[in-house]
DNA sequence: TGTACATCAGTGAACGCGCGTTCACTGATGTAC
DNA sequence: TGTACATCAGTGAACGCGCGTTCACTGATGTAC
């Protein structure tokens, strides 16, 4: 039978997830604790049970929020560049909302792509399908480009050969793009995400953002 | 009263940083705990308190080894650059040593770098020398560069003043070199970190590293 | 060479703490008659 | 409009756990005579 939605069950469930991000940004992912968030929302620990059966359960759902999060400003990106334009200026709207967005939500960051959490582990079929739609929006741009040639790949033997049947099987089952362009994606996408982990991981003052993505295009 | 040393001492302590050191690497640096370590060397944990006051002290003692470790790099990596040569040659000595320091011990680069222990805080007047001497060698060669007129800088107003005035301070505690020179170490140290600490923290296929520092002598 | 003593690394029990999780409950709310 | 009932979000007590840390202790070792 469906369950009859209260009001105030959306209510707590968005305040506890707000407070767990507070947590997080004030003591980092590893700190988290259902028993400091029930505290913190002036409610007693068992009663977020009626939101999430297990702490795990809590912590995917930022995960897969945070996915969401970074995957909505990817799409934005994308579609406010007019269309008709150079896929490089497409590459670079992507890696530049890239970095803004990891800079406005550093707790989201941290929390998908800093240390993780001691004890918990993720289950691969919620988390994944987020992370790869968060993707999505760089491989469809560099699988535009390939279709209109503008991509050169290297030979098929200098890929390793393991990480050759990782995305193999990852193409497979979320089915985005080339194998090529999967490769090139991550490629890309690592350098970028290079750049702004460490502008995220450490105080130091932002450095002017130098247009990364540019020099990837290996066109 | 001079302590007299005891032959195991030594020996214990030895093995409780390699244990804490394997703990770190196999669970993360926030799964740290005492306990643990003294299960794995068959102890009981308030033997540990002979060596470590506090978990804190052992906390820290790693945190200085792992600096060590890598000004250590540092300093083989700028020695074994023929003399005479120039200084970009020295620089991306520099930048390849501090890859490969960091790829062989992920787990000291981790515990630097990475997101910080919950509970602990690093006593600065301890951390600091260590952190800073680990960039002695980058800094020296950068200011050799500076006294050969081989390094520009930017105008002073650009500088954060913030920024400026933590600089000032840390030249005054640490007279490693001009400020500009500092201002210019951090600038090449962080674009580095940002290409290694992708390559480190994802466990992607490692990509072949593209001699970083090159492009950030102003020069 | 043998005995008495001091040292001190490691033991085992205990403490208080915060954690995740369970359980039977309570009491406000919405619904049916 | 009023009453009886079902629902179910939140409570409070309790559990077992691992943690850091303390304390009085023990027993092997090295030293002094």
């Amino acid at each position: 039978m469906a369950r009859p939605k209260r009001i105030d069950r959306t209510d707590l469930l968005i305040e506890i997830k707000a407070t767990a991000w507070q947590q997080i940004a004030e003591n980092g992912a590893a700190a988290l604790s259902l028993r400091a968030i029930a505290r913190a929302l002036y409610i007693t620990a068992p009663a977020i049970y009626n939101y999430y059966p297990r702490r795990d359960d809590l912590v995917t759902a930022l995960i897969v929020d945070a996915y969401t999060s970074m995957g909505d400003a990817q799409l934005a990106a994308v579609q406010e560049v007019p269309p008709g334009i150079h896929h490089q200026a497409c590459l670079r709207a992507l890696g530049l909302a890239y970095r803004q967005w990891a800079v406005a939500y550093p707790q989201r960051y941290q929390l998908i792509f800093g240390t993780p959490i001691p004890g918990y582990h993720a289950p691969q079929e919620i988390t994944m399908p987020a992370a790869s739609r968060s993707l999505e929006p760089l491989i469809a741009c560099l699988e535009a480009a390939r279709e209109d040639g503008r991509l050169r790949f290297l030979n098929k033997s200098l890929l390793p050969e393991a990480l050759c049947r990782q995305l193999d099987e990852w193409q497979h089952v979320y089915p985005l793009g080339n194998v090529y362009v999967l490769y090139t994606a991550l490629v890309v996408w690592s350098r970028v995400h290079g750049l702004v982990s460490l502008e995220i991981g450490r105080q130091f003052p932002p450095f002017i953002e130098d247009t990364p993505s540019i020099y990837q295009l290996q066109n």
